[in-house]
DNA sequence: TTCAATCGTCTTTTT
DNA sequence: GACGATTGAA
């Protein structure tokens, strides 16, 4: 790509002449260069990038030249003057997105890059909204993101106070349901009755609210939180809306197909104020509907936008013929599309093979063999990718790869920050900034083993709850009394003692040492050489690498937040590896030769999806196929197992439906599977018996559901009722009056012979003189 | 309170 | 077949 210098619109010299005449070209009239970045793009690329004004929706198909179009006309906006960086907004959905078109628009512009704040994740540049008005949504700009984690852990414990069995009603179910509300835009309020019945009996939207009040407590944010009560913010406060839509006059979406409700409704308010929208996106690389992505933002676009242009992008410069045209009769299989038909100019190409294999291992081998040949002609691993439907398939392959010793990468695989250690460690910074993060604090308070297990934590959380402090307040309130074994109290006044020492140091000495300092003196590091299991030593390598990642930022505090918002670790794309990925992951990416392996009924199309959303599920797993196939440059294989092991049992399988699909003239057989007598043949009669065992699914469980609801609804306690009851104990709690006669569940009875606060120093009758804190006693 | 052993559950995809 | 949670013994 060319290289432009960041006056290009003053410097260029008018060279094109015939330009001019392009149809294409609706500049201002001011504007009649054609700069250079618009030259070898085809028409309607062109128009993309030069209709400014107003909304626009750009139907990309795979390969088209999306991201070139997005960073191209950023380019020309500033190019023409027509805002300066600080005034673009530009939304992705990852972080890789957002990064690769950061250095794709430095690529065409020059350094002005840096100076483009709103360039980011729908979630980060939330996020930084919201820090900047956190008071006006109750909460302070050092509010902190929790992670999955720290939700569960929150979640569960609602449940403990609420007598809701956790066996039956897990936290990650309830977790994944307020996901879904706030992908949709829903408060606690606005859950309906009906809706609050998937979980608990009717009790999911007061368990939401109850949820919601913790964070607010804590001074927290979950994910979902980010969008949501950034949207909240700018609804309940109109002049904080019009100044950043008055800011933001440009406002570009990749992967638009990929957008949730609460993401929409955040767009459009932005979009209100100007109207200079520009959407990018694939209906038929709309992938993530199960996790509350409306394919139906970009089919209404339209609609939702009035005047709206829509400039369709279907010429391919990726695939070869075979490849594109298997690609798009699959995908024709759908209904619901805006619908485009992507056309090449590369030559035919290979055609896609298609192999059946009896099992997994063998699955593996195939594939294996294949690229092992591939390497012997030269080619680059690199250029090679496996893409699976589920993570469990990856495992085969990686047996394999170790076997025959070839180097690989597993993309979008755990990362590094959700790993153990990098969670503690981080655990024990947040914990040292912030000490009323309870959820952190509680992490890490035995971890190292430190004697302070479950019994003492029941104590600290009981006192905290009553006095609505924070565990570590609490635990600082209790060393000073005898509630607490000589032990435990020993050991829990060292650790706030070194909590203390080290928030001291936070601003005399470098973040980076301060974060080695902590892992030192806390026994964690030691704790993991210690430890004799193999995993030890590659924690150890990762807590390097984590204070390592540190020096890129300059404090602790810019570092967790980072942590919490930049979801994938840098990948190390320099050597030569074959990637391995499932699909999902696989999207925006290309490779020479792509391995499709596992298309299975039930696996592919995944029988999940089409227990859950039906037609829609099968739908979705289609174009999951149409992404897996356009990843294809030159040659594209795919691959089906007869036999799979699923936990333990070996299961019986039926090609894919999607193989029937294939056009025979771009499909190339290689080795007929034994069993089925080739490809083609119907296989529908066989699927009885595959598809049974769907207990359990989510129909299932909501039809269970249903029958608790005619069951008796009676309402337990609400949390708010029992806090209320405490409260009530405790209100008056520091009026006790000396020498009066107290209850102690542990000491027994007594009479107060000191008050100190809410300290008390009590004569028991058979323990002795004892310090206690109020809320553990009560009046006789 | 900790450790070791056992039992049951789960495996789609992730910002 | 792996991980978590729960249980019982030291």
């Amino acid at each position: 790509m060319q290289k432009i210098r960041t006056n290009t619109a003053a410097t260029l010299p008018d060279s094109d002449e015939a330009a001019d005449k392009d149809k294409a070209l609706s500049l201002s009239a001011r504007a009649m260069v054609r700069p250079a970045y618009l030259d070898s793009l085809n028409e309607a690329q062109r128009e993309a990038i030069t209709e400014l004004d107003g909304a626009v929706l750009v139907l990309a198909g795979a390969g088209t030249g999306k991201t070139r179009v997005l960073t191209t006309r950023i380019a020309h906006i500033l190019a023409t003057g027509r805002a300066r960086p600080g005034e673009i907004l530009a939304v992705t959905f990852t972080n890789k997105a957002a990064r690769e078109m950061r250095s794709r628009i430095g690529t065409l512009i020059g350094a002005q890059v840096e100076g483009m704040p709103w360039l980011g994740t729908f979630h980060a540049i939330s996020a930084r909204i919201l820090r900047r008005h956190a008071e006006l949504v109750d909460l302070t700009s050092s509010f902190t993101i929790l992670d999955t984690d720290d939700q569960i852990r929150l979640l569960k414990q609602l449940l403990d106070v609420e007598n809701i069995d956790e066996k039956r009603w897990p936290a990650r179910q309830l977790a994944a349901y307020i996901d879904n509300w706030k992908n949709r835009g829903l408060l606690p309020d606005k859950v309906q009755d009906g809706e609050s019945f998937v979980f608990a009996e009717g009790r999911g939207a007061a368990l939401y609210a109850q949820y919601q009040k913790r964070l607010k407590e804590l001074n927290a944010v979950d994910f979902g939180d980010l969008l949501l009560e950034c949207l909240r913010l700018f609804q309940e406060n109109s002049s904080v809306l019009s100044e950043y839509q008055q800011r933001l006059r440009y406002i570009l979406v990749d992967e638009y197909q990929d957008t949730n409700v609460a993401q929409y409704l955040w767009l459009r308010l932005l979009a209100q104020g100007g109207g200079n929208v520009c959407c990018v996106g694939d209906d038929d690389q709309s992938i993530y509907g199960w996790r509350g992505a409306e394919v139906g933002n970009i089919l209404r676009f339209e609609h939702d936008f009035p005047g709206a242009k829509v400039v369709r992008l279907e010429q391919n410069y990726r695939s070869t013929g075979h490849i594109l045209a298997a690609a798009s009769a699959v995908i024709a299989n759908n209904q619901d599309r805006l619908g485009k038909t992507l056309h090449t100019e590369d030559s035919e190409g290979e055609k896609v093979k298609l192999q059946g294999c009896w099992d997994d291992e063998e699955e593996a081998r195939c594939v294996c063999e294949d690229i092992e040949q591939l390497q012997r002609r030269g080619h680059a691993l690199n250029e090679i990718a496996i893409l699976v439907r589920a993570s469990f398939q990856m495992r085969a392959f990686e047996d394999r790869f170790v076997t025959l010793g070839l180097d690989y990468r597993v993309i979008g695989g755990p990362r590094f920050y959700e790993r153990l250690e990098v969670r503690d460690a981080t655990a024990y910074f947040e914990a040292t900034l912030n000490p009323s993060n309870d959820l952190k604090f509680e992490r890490i308070i035995n971890t190292p083993r430190r004697g302070l297990g479950d019994s003492t934590l029941n104590i600290l959380h009981t006192h905290a709850r009553s006095q609505s402090i924070p565990l570590m307040q609490a635990a600082r309130t209790l060393v000073e009394t005898e509630e607490l074994k000589p032990a435990q109290r020993r050991s829990l006044t060292d650790l706030l003692a070194q909590f203390d020492r080290w928030r001291a140091l936070a601003d005399k000495m470098p973040h980076t040492e301060l974060a080695e300092l902590i892992l030192d003196e806390s026994g964690y590091t030691t704790m993991w050489q210690n430890d004799k299991s193999p995993k030890a030593a590659s924690r150890l390598d990762n807590l390097k690498e984590l204070i390592r990642v540190m020096e890129d930022y300059d404090s602790l505090a810019g570092f967790l937040e980072h942590v919490s918002l930049v979801m994938d670790r840098d990948g190390e794309n320099g050597e030569d590896m074959i990637n391995l990925m499932t699909l999902h992951s696989a999207k925006g990416l290309e490779f020479e030769t792509v391995f499709l392996s596992g298309w299975e009924d039930g696996l592919f199309p995944h029988q999940r999806s089409l227990d859950e959303s039906g037609a829609a599920g099968l739908e979705e797993e289609r174009r999951l196929a149409h992404v897996g196939l356009t990843r294809a440059k030159m040659r594209a294989k795919i691959t089906f197992a007869q036999n799979r092991r699923t936990h333990g049992l070996w299961q019986q399988a039926i090609p894919s439906r999607f193989i029937d699909e294939l056009p025979e003239a771009n499909v190339e057989v290689e080795q007929a599977a034994s069993q089925y007598g080739g490809y083609g043949m119907s296989r529908f009669d066989e699927q009885e018996s595959f598809l049974t065992g769907d207990y359990g699914t989510p129909g299932w469980q909501r039809a269970r559901a249903r029958k608790a609801k005619g069951g008796s609804v009676a309402a337990a306690p609400t949390l708010d009722a029992e806090y209320r009851v405490i409260a009530s104990e405790t209100a008056n709690g520091s009026d006790f009056q000396l020498g009066e006669r107290i209850f102690h569940q542990k000491f027994g009875y007594g009479a107060i012979t000191r008050i100190d606060g809410n300290k008390l120093t009590v004569d028991f009758d058979k323990a002795g003189q004892k310090k206690v804190v109020d809320s553990f006693v009560e009046r006789h």
